[in-house]
DNA sequence: TTCCATATACTAGAATGTAGAACATAAGGT
DNA sequence: ACCTTATGTTCTACATTCTAGTATATGGAA
């Protein structure tokens, strides 16, 4: 039966979805106000590039520059994917969870 | 609007739904055991306990020793139990995780 | 050429994740 | 009584992740 899985810690997982959602537009800054959005608080633009290098070198995204001369000014941006063993690991991260919380009602915040 | 909101990280989330769902009967090593079941790897006995530890001073649980005098020969057990805090940090990460996730498609594991 | 806006990189300390050995307690056999 | 076995918890230490803050890079506009 195969290898342990590996499992994401709760900010990973959340940049890796942030990421996703925003497919072509995923780049830092961006996927920093994505995630302040959805978590509801303020988050440093520092902790999502530490998390998302991070990320990266497990293999579960990938990035590369982007146009080197932007419309309006400022540097050029770094645009991030996903990859598929970034997919696989939200995919384990969240049947862990599943099989415990399957079932029970705990006034789940059904969006 | 309201304080920042307090997000579990992936352990702790795991940890707190194994004893919601053990209900009267969450006690280390049984814990340990459904823990273990559901990630489907090795879990270390002080991996759990130290994690529900940091949950209790947190609020999110007590815990409580059993019977002086258990069935079969063994030390008391210290049972545990999910404090309305805790259900609240449980629903606050999942929160997050929703807004994001919601309307991705990447293939979840639907239990 | 100075200032401003947009972006990324680096660093460090706190919190969380994880393993393993030591310790505690009771039942049962001999 | 004493030793072995079965349960269960406590303690300690180290690795990884989380998070903030500061520095650096780059281009447009005044």
């Amino acid at each position: 039966m195969s290898e342990p899985k590996d499992y994401l810690g709760h900010f990973e997982e959340i940049v890796l979805l942030a990421v996703m959602r925003l497919a072509e537009n995923a780049y830092g800054a961006k996927i920093r106000q994505t995630v302040a959005e959805a978590t509801e608080r303020d988050v440093s633009i520092g902790a999502v590039y530490a998390t998302l290098d991070r990320l990266e070198r497990k293999g579960y995204l990938k990035s590369w520059q982007g146009e080197a001369t932007p419309e309006r000014g400022g540097r050029a941006k770094r645009y991030f994917r996903v990859e598929g063993a970034g997919v696989q690991a939200l995919n384990d991260t969240n049947g862990a969870r599943n099989r415990l919380a399957h079932g029970l009602d705990f006034g789940l915040d059904v969006a």
